[in-house]
DNA sequence: TTGTAGGCGTTATCAG
DNA sequence: CTGATAACGCCTACAA
């Protein structure tokens, strides 16, 4: 700065002026700096700015790497959170729940007292995670983002789950079924055991009496769906209709259906959970619930960006709405 | 600082000094410091210790978030970096070079030279974007990951295409097949047209001869596998095999074979590229190539941190060997 | 419209 | 082993 200051034989207060778009500059000199600039390669140094700001630029991004970067929900989500980051002038960093470091609970926290962050996002979070509890004390603008977290003191996002899997348990029931059987997720994503929980709570309500061996384990994936499609068909009585608590897991009951020389949907209707972009594409296409998951990225970003406006921690637990999406894998059970 | 150092009746260098892990510092004093850092909530400032080294404590990953944010293959890369940069000080900013600011064709060397990062990834960019361009003669420590970039001053790491596509041509070849088809992808990508290229070249050097309308194109996606599909498996003469320039077309291509009754393999061979998680557990599961993207993501990450080190920009353009992964969709054809 | 002084929180350097 | 001073590059506040 101090040579573009030569350069022009201005102080660097002028230059500095110049570069933050300061109105009381005249024409000829702005453009006599940024000319010098150009020539120079000069560009404000954003280290410095932030340090006489306290700024960091970045919002954290905590996540698992290995469980959902690579996944449709995490691109849609920070599409959300671009969305509404774009002119702020905040870049995202990323930093993986997995990794060694974050053994240290008060990781997160750390993050934002050292000034490597100005705010953070927690996206899906396992539910045994240390780091979780130690988060709500903790002054920290801060939102978990995908799991609804008991503590009520974090702020939260999350897609309505049970909502999710009522619209599901009616559409079958409606359509006539009645033997109802389930293949849940990972008993450690909170998700995953409150999908589990609600197709249960939702047929008892209704009366419907199930095996206990309706309800099998997955893991997300299409093999674990695959295998507890092969059990739930060969089973006596046969489920007419079986939900998946993914999508993933829908497309492994549907292979294991045509193995069994299963007709989709009329010896068999199915259900995923998530509208991942595969289930529109495959055949027949999947019926499913769709996660508004960008706009609850778009949601959860104005909250933080607002809080950070007023230098307010963030508050309060949000549910987001879904909706059914019936495609052609579901039909009334034959006679 | 000042209030710890205080609190100790010591000065803010030794405070400093305990926080660097410095050795001339006696135990007790040592002590003294942590435990009234700690009673303070005390954490030394990030932003000022940026300032003090000029040093950004970023690596910047730039990726278009629509296309690979969700991909596993984008998963599998920042894992791979991950693994090299866990204890390095160096933390991930992520960038969408989908994003208006990236009209900017020199917001790249831009990021650098604001010192926002340190150095920067730019992760599969498409071919036609106006700013690799821009990249050569900036010096500026960044590679260039997932595509071999034409301009042989910027530093590039990828897998090996034309190997990959000659492997299974070979393998094709071996088994008795003649008719080979093959499916493209999206043509601004430089990894897609050389996949396409490799495969009209080896089958040119081996002097097998295809009709035009056995190279489709496609657009790496399920859907888009299923059209190619149907289209080639009702054209006369049919294709004995068909290469998918990716997994997911080539997941496609089995469902398209799938509703004209066609076996897999024994009616029709499928191959696909890059080895996604579902090519093992599909049925049958599918002849592709193994890319070491993990592999990549460390080799890529070792040599930009071995270069910010040297304080030199990294050079050199590197490929990486990829495998053949023999599944259940290729045999012999029949006779 | 432009310039001067001081401070943001840390660390390198040199002195004690 | 510990302390004083200056410097990193910028911006706020005030002065001219």
């Amino acid at each position: 700065m101090d040579d573009v200051a030569r350069e022009c034989g201005l102080s660097k207060m002028t230059v500095s002026r110049v570069f933050q778009g300061y109105p009381g500059v005249s024409a000829a000199t702005r453009e006599k700096v940024l000319s010098a600039a150009k020539r120079l390669e000069y560009e404000p140094n954003v280290l410095a700015q932030n340090l006489n700001s306290n700024r960091a630029g970045y919002i954290g991004v905590a996540t698992p790497f290995e469980g959902l970067l690579g996944s449709h929900y995490f691109s849609q989500l920070l599409q959300g959170f671009g969305n509404v980051m774009k002119d702020t002038g905040f870049d995202f960093a990323l930093f993986d729940t997995l990794a060694e470091s974050f053994n240290d609970p008060g990781k997160l926290a750390k993050l934002y007292r050292q000034r490597k962050v100005d705010g953070l996002f927690v996206v899906a979070p396992h539910m045994q995670d240390d780091f979780i509890d130690t988060l709500s004390d903790l002054r920290v603008p801060l939102i978990v983002i995908g799991e609804n977290i008991s503590s009520k003191t974090v702020c939260s996002f999350a897609c309505n789950d049970k909502q999710g899997i009522s619209l599901l348990c009616s559409h079958l029931l409606a359509l006539g079924h009645s033997r109802v059987a389930f293949i849940g997720g990972p008993q450690d994503l909170a998700s995953a055991s409150s999908r589990r929980d609600s197709y249960r709570d939702f047929l008892k309500k209704r009366r419907v009496k199930v095996p206990d061996w309706y309800v099998q384990p997955g893991a997300y994936d299409i093999q674990s769906g695959r295998e507890a499609g092969i059990f739930l068909l060969n089973s006596k009585p046969r489920p007419t209709a079986i939900i998946a608590a993914n999508d993933l897991m829908a497309f492994g009951v549907m292979e294991s259906a045509r193995m069994l020389n299963l007709q989709i949907p009329e010896d068999i209707s199915i259900c995923g959970f998530d509208d991942i972009p595969a289930s529109s594409q495959y055949w027949p296409p999947l019926t499913t619930v769709h996660q508004p998951v960008k706009e609850m990225g778009e949601q959860g970003a104005r909250l933080l960006l607002d809080s950070l406006k007023r230098d307010k921690i963030p508050r309060g637990q949000t549910e987001i709405e879904v909706t059914l999406v019936v495609r052609q894998t579901t039909a009334a059970p034959r006679k």
